[in-house]
Order: structure tokens, then sequence, then C-alpha cells
DNA sequence: ATTTCTTTGCAACTCGGTTGCATCCCAAAT
DNA sequence: ATTTGGGATGCAACCGAGTTGCAAAGAAAT
């Protein structure tokens, strides 16, 4: 399994080094998006600003996309394979009032938003907040 | 002119001092979304930590509601004067990409959102990333 | 007039994000 | 094998939006 994380890397053209393979490993093992201090705290002792650029990096490469979820920390996630962060690929995301983690719903497309004339549509950002299934109750 | 602002503010049960009269006029001299330190510039001199309860209060009146627009800042705009911020009354926010200008698309709701099993809808947040008919060129 | 509550102004603070810079690492060139 | 150059890392300092504590000013109630 080791040297998966490094061909997954070096696939979209980010040297693997064993910062970053740590930093993907961590981020394969979570359903939720993360934000930067989020992941900072998941390790022992890690550098901040370390962390900071190996996610720009990460998110450059479109490995992950980054999440303005409202919380008032961008949060991050794992893009598809074949994901190259196209409008027409961008997916929901998930909000939950109640533990605060924030889902990638992949399988939910923007809808394509109906427009007054002369605005073009170029992105967008669709966020949903509710309660999750695993805090229905 | 001068007493409507006092009545409009007496309406959603804001004690009219005149400070907030000065932040009303200003908000709806505004055809787009301004954030606390785009509405302090407007000003010769006011003090941010009072503009910014005076956001606060009117916000939670309701005669204002802010947008996560994604910008790093949150911008805010007049309510509808029979808006009641429900999930049904919510509209999509524009962004240009150009001009930085966030505008209230208050004639475009924000479709209810097709969501997995388990995850129930309560609000939500849909920015639209573009170019705006006064950038087109 | 006195008390009580709200609003305002100023300064200080928090926190997420970002940058400068020295050092480390590693691979290519010599 | 040694040198050298560019990217990666670690640490500290910085930034800006937002927020809070507190005292002064103002308004309303008694
Ligand atoms: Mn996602
Ligand atoms: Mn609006
Ligand atoms: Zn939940
Ligand atoms: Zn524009």
């Amino acid at each position: 399994m080791e040297p998966k994380i490094e061909e997954k890397l070096l696939l979209k053209n980010i040297k693997p080094t064993p910062m970053r393979q740590l930093v993907y490993r961590m981020l394969t093992q979570e359903e939720t998006a993360l934000s930067l201090s989020e992941l900072e705290s998941k390790f022992d002792k890690v550098d901040k600003a370390t962390l900071y650029r190996t996610l720009k990096t990460f998110e450059a490469h479109q490995l992950i996309h980054s999440i303005d979820d409202g919380s008032g920390s961008i949060r991050y996630a794992l893009c598809d394979e074949d994901c190259t962060c196209r409008p027409e690929q961008l997916h929901l995301h998930f909000v939950c009032k109640i533990c605060q983690k924030t889902y990638c719903l992949k399988e939910k497309p923007i809808p394509q938003p109906d427009l007054l004339d002369g605005f073009t549509y170029e992105s967008a950002n669709f966020i949903v907040k509710g309660v999750c299934p695993s805090c229905q109750k």
C-alpha cells in the first residue's frame, strides 16, 4: 500500500516527499473535509506553514479541492481521480448543524443556475446546511 | 424622506438612533452588498465596532442579511420589506470576477437541493461566480 | 434628580491564513 | 566524491477580519 500513495502524488505531478505522503494518507482516512487546523491537530507535531503549503500544492495540482463552507475556515477534501475541478464537475457540499462536519456529495452536481441577462456563469459554490445521517436521532 | 428611514427601523423593532439611520441610509444607496470594511470606508469617520454591532443588530432583526461570498469577508445587503429569511426565501448571490462586486439576485430563489437519504435540508448558500453585466465588454 | 439600561467609542485581542527567511534535503553538474 | 542549485521544511513574525472588555455618553424609567 505504501507505493500506491507515492504513485497518486506522481500522477498529479507532485513530488512525493515524506511529509506530503503523510498528509495525503491522513486525508484518505477522512470521510469528511478537514480544515488546516483540524488537520494540524491530527498530527503529534507538524508545522502549520508546511501543512498550509502542502495543501496549497495539492490544490494547485487538483489532488484536493477547497470548500468554503461558511464555518470561517476553509476545508479540504480529496478530488476524484479524474477530477479537473471544472465548473461542470462541481458538486454539492453539506454542513451538519449538529456535528459541524462537512460532507462532499460527489454524486450531487451543482445545478447550472438560471441567471439574469448579462451575467455569465463560470463557477459556483453550493453549500447545504442541515442534519447529517449520523446526527439524526 | 427623513421620517421614512426612522419608520423602516421601527417596523423591524430597531431603535432608530442617529447612527443606525446613517448606516441604513448608506445601505439603501448601494446596489451591491458591502462588507464591514467597505462600509467603514464610506464614512469619513466611524467606529468599526459600532458599525459591526449595528450590522449585527440589523441582521438579528432581519433588516439586512449576510452573504458569505467566499471573498474572505462577509457582505451585507438590505432584505426585502417582507423578508423573514426563511429557507424558502433565500436567493442566489452573484460575485463578479472582474469588479469583485456581490449582487443579490432576489428574483432567483435557491433551488431545493436533491439530497441523499438521511440528510435533511434546513438552509443553503448558493454563490455563483462569473462576470457581471457592467463588466461585459 | 436619581437610577437603570442601552448605545457608542476606543483599544485590545483572537484566530485563520500568509509570508520572510534561514536551513535542510536531494538531485544534477562538475 | 564534491560542489552547487532549487525546492521543501520549520520557525517566527505578520496580516486582516472579526470580536470583546470596558468606560463614557445618552436615553428612558422611577
Ligand atoms: Mn467536495
Ligand atoms: Mn441577497
Ligand atoms: Zn452531523
Ligand atoms: Zn463586475
